[in-house]
DNA sequence: ATGGCGCCACATTGGCGA
């Protein structure tokens, strides 16, 4: 099975390339973050011709997520429950049998705005309730935009960035939570080249001068990583015509049946 | 030097992303 994340920045603009995505690496199922789209508006028959299904919760201009999954999806939920959140930011589904929790984390924009302490309380409800969906589904993936470079190997300029939004002490340690539940940030099972990152800024020639970020994650409950056989930034997606500037996430599961 | 790029909408400029 082949799941994958990916933060479209935009389904509207980034359906052709979605469809190029699917069609050359014929996953089972995507995550995606910042569709940016009412559900009304949601690209459902030109998904459903490429011979996918898709579960969706989005809204006007910002934020929005969605799972797109080749076998339907089922048990779908929208957002954290008990936590009351205009934001749509979070939804769950089942997928041949792997429990899928797709995330677009909070950016925080700045450690001096009022967007950062909802970004680490936001982190707090989310850790709280996959301590519960752990038990309720071993076989579990969290899948995403974290917004949060776990350590300075996944920042191309450490000290530039230094305790900055995305790298600040109180984010990483929310994302080490994540990871004392049992998750395994599944990119480091394996052997992986140096400065891999999955977003790189539009601006300044970030990409071709990989000046990024990994911020993109495939967290695995310890039946998935065991059965984990591949993890990697799918970095020729971020080449093409108006891509996106985040990358898609991959990562490959060994299940037995 | 707080710029740079891209996307969105109460659009022709400002908010936001990261």
């Amino acid at each position: 099975m082949k799941i994958a994340a990916w933060n479209v920045n935009s389904l509207k603009v980034r359906l052709p390339q979605l469809l190029d995505f699917l069609a050359t690496r014929q996953p089972d199922a995507v995550c995606l973050q910042e569709t940016k789209l009412t559900d009304d508006a949601f690209p459902v028959a030109e998904l459903e011709a490429a011979g996918y299904h898709a579960a969706f919760s989005g809204q006007k201009t910002y934020n929005g997520v969605a799972i797109v999954s080749r076998s339907a999806a089922t048990d779908v939920q929208i957002g954290i429950p008990g936590y009351a959140d205009e934001q749509k930011r979070v939804i769950a589904a089942t997928v041949d049998g792997v429990r899928l929790v797709c995330v677009y984390c909070p950016n925080g924009q700045s450690l001096d705005s009022d967007k950062y302490p909802y970004k680490l309380a936001w982190f707090d409800a989310l850790t709280a309730w996959l301590t519960g969906e752990l038990t309720r589904h071993p076989n579990l993936a969290v899948l995403g935009d974290y917004n949060i470079a776990p350590e300075d190997r996944d920042v191309h300029d450490p000290e530039a960035w230094k305790d900055d939004v995305l790298v600040s002490p109180p984010e990483r340690e929310r994302f080490r939570k994540l990871l004392d539940l049992g998750l395994k940030d599944s990119f480091r099972l394996f052997e992986q080249p140096d400065k891999t990152f999955s977003w790189w800024d539009y601006r300044m020639l970030g990409f071709q001068k990989n000046r990024g970020l990994r911020i993109d994650h495939i967290l695995l409950s310890a039946p998935l990583a065991a059965a984990c056989t591949a993890s990697t930034v799918d970095r020729a997606m971020r080449k093409l015509k108006q891509p996106s500037d985040h990358a898609p996430v991959i990562a490959e599961l060994n299940l037995a049946g």
